[in-house]
DNA sequence: TTGTAAGCGTTATCAG
DNA sequence: CTGATAACGCTTACAA
């Protein structure tokens, strides 16, 4: 068995040679082809694939001043909701012929500003990111030296980039809504911790549709998580249920779907009836949602949607000189499913 | 407010204009700051901030011959089972200083192949991949022009790359060895195509158990599926309810979780007692299977080792003239929870 | 210790 | 329509 091809590859040089032209004419049977004759163009590409040429697009990207490359840096590529999304900028990217890398924060500040490092050193045309903390300087940093930078799923309140993210405040207005119409009158919200906009909006949202309907405060429990993990969601179970029971919550509005799975299955795990003794409300609705044993009833996200328009952002922040940033909000919806309709 | 900043960006020239040396001495400064003394070097890194210099990564992997980048094409972005393969491959890439970017197939050769190629452009130091098709020839072409390249999770059986793969015969065997011993005598086997290696293997792992136990082949019964989705698990239910009574298997063994997700939601949704009147089997041991309203008994696959050990090998081919392919197998471990144990 | 110059592979310009 | 040449930003001998 031979050995590994050798170190150099074939530059346009080499096919140059091989097929006796310059390696202008090369360049341009790559660039312009219409302006070589079909002869010539044929040996070329003959030559091309003879010697497996493979093109360098380092050093395209380097003679051309930018490359065709945008990237995500996803804030948990283990949750569902981001890949979703990330499928959204794919189907963008794949339409504005761009290709896409996704980098994985998960969760970590450090790793997220390795991969925004590597990042503007690749010279990507953009990137998009929904950071661990959106006021963090790492972004301003990045924009300031010249990179295209979209915030994804969150919003940076100085307009220092574009955004794109759901209006979470709505989001949590829907679920309570909901639960209210269908007649609960205490109601835990299981979230945090607040230090996330997200989730301070959710309960915020949540919190006004609340005294809206005129009940107290006081009466919308808040259960407060270390993270949005189905593991947190089963520990809130156990917290609700420790609770006496005219203290007990008949309803819960958790701040994402990991965290309504992992209530769900603690509550039906322990013998609970859901929706009978405790309704649940998530949010994202990512498809394990629908899926659940007790369909989840949840606040959908057009994640999708978001991705594009993220996609679209960047693009036109690093092709269009007039460019402008934006903050774009989309709108939630409820979906009312088994796991409150009892 | 100002437009984006100009569009060249500062390069080592300009910095070491602005310092006042000569540009091999800022080169020296980023690359054996040693080599140079500690007043110029503390001028030249006060230019680099003050300019806001980025190193262009694309020129230094001209020059340098190489990146400092691998790439895992993924399968499903959207399958737990390859973003915890892909946080295992993260860790590793990490410690050996490397960057990761991720690519999502998304189950479509199309785009796979689109990935593939502009990857070995990037010239990236190596690429990991789970191949929609192992034996598909766009794999071949990547390697002969000279990128490393790994399967994970599928095997090659020509020893043509590197793999990474768990037994899944022995899978299959475990998960139906399981089942017996737990006393059902017909059991269904869902999954498909079986054109896949994985469901295949696992189907034949199977077999082989029930035949070993001495069971009649027709009474593992085969409910294929057009793909390994939740969906597809949710029709499967509907096939099994509809079976005649004395037809219908007591237990089934799903060929990944998001199979047995659906036949657990549908069954649990339709009213049959799960596992009282149908056991179940996933594989792959996911989060969302632990998470599930009845836990899921599963087949667990060490998803980071897999991944780390892929990083491993590409890492060695890049690097190790003496790399010789190797196909490395992990041992798959049964996972026992109530789906099964009623 | 610092500076100079060549070259990585590609593309664009401009003269033939 | 073709071919020589410069330039992109960086690294690395080698010379000063």
């Amino acid at each position: 068995m031979p050995g590994r091809p050798a170190r150099r590859r074939t530059s346009v040089t080499d096919v140059a040679a091989a097929a006796g032209v310059s390696l202008g004419t090369v360049s341009n049977v790559l660039n312009r082809p219409e302006r070589v004759s079909a002869a010539t163009r044929e040996r070329v590409e003959r030559a091309m694939v003879e010697l497996g040429f493979v093109r360098n697009e380092g050093a395209r990207a380097l003679r051309a001043g930018q490359s065709r490359t945008i990237a995500y840096v996803m804030l948990d590529a283990g949750n569902p909701f981001f890949t979703d999304v990330a499928q959204g900028i794919e189907d963008a990217a794949e339409a504005a012929d761009l290709s896409l890398f996704l980098c994985n924060s998960d969760n970590r500040p450090d790793r997220e500003a390795k991969h925004l490092a590597h990042l503007q050193q690749q010279r990507v045309q953009g990137i998009l990111v929904t950071p661990v903390d959106p006021g963090a300087d790492v972004l301003d940093t990045i924009a300031r030296h010249g990179t295209p930078l979209v915030i994804v799923d969150r919003i940076r309140h100085d307009g220092a980039f574009c955004s794109v993210a759901v209006d979470d405040v709505l989001g949590g207005r829907l679920a309570v809504e909901h639960l209210v119409d269908r007649g609960h009158r205490r109601v835990a919200f299981v979230g945090g911790p607040l230090s996330i906009g997200q989730v301070r909006d959710r309960y915020d949202g949540a919190l006004a549709a609340w005294t809206d309907a005129g009940l107290p405060p006081e009466d919308l429990v808040v259960v407060p998580t270390r993270t949005l993990t189905v593991a947190e969601g089963r520990s809130a179970g156990e917290q609700l249920a420790a609770l006496p029971g005219p203290r007990r919550p008949t309803a819960a509005f958790c701040a994402n779907d990991l965290l309504a799975l992992g209530l769900l299955q603690q509550s039906t795990g322990s013998g609970r009836r859901v929706p009978g003794e405790l309704a649940i409300v998530g949010y994202d609705d990512i498809e394990f949602a629908a899926a659940a044993a007790v369909p989840l009833t949840s606040v959908r996200q057009p994640r999708q949607e978001l991705g594009a328009m993220a996609a679209d952002l960047v693009l036109d922040e690093a092709t269009n000189p007039a460019h402008a940033h934006r903050q774009v909000t989309f709108t939630p919806e409820l979906v009312a499913r088994a796991s409150t309709l009892g």
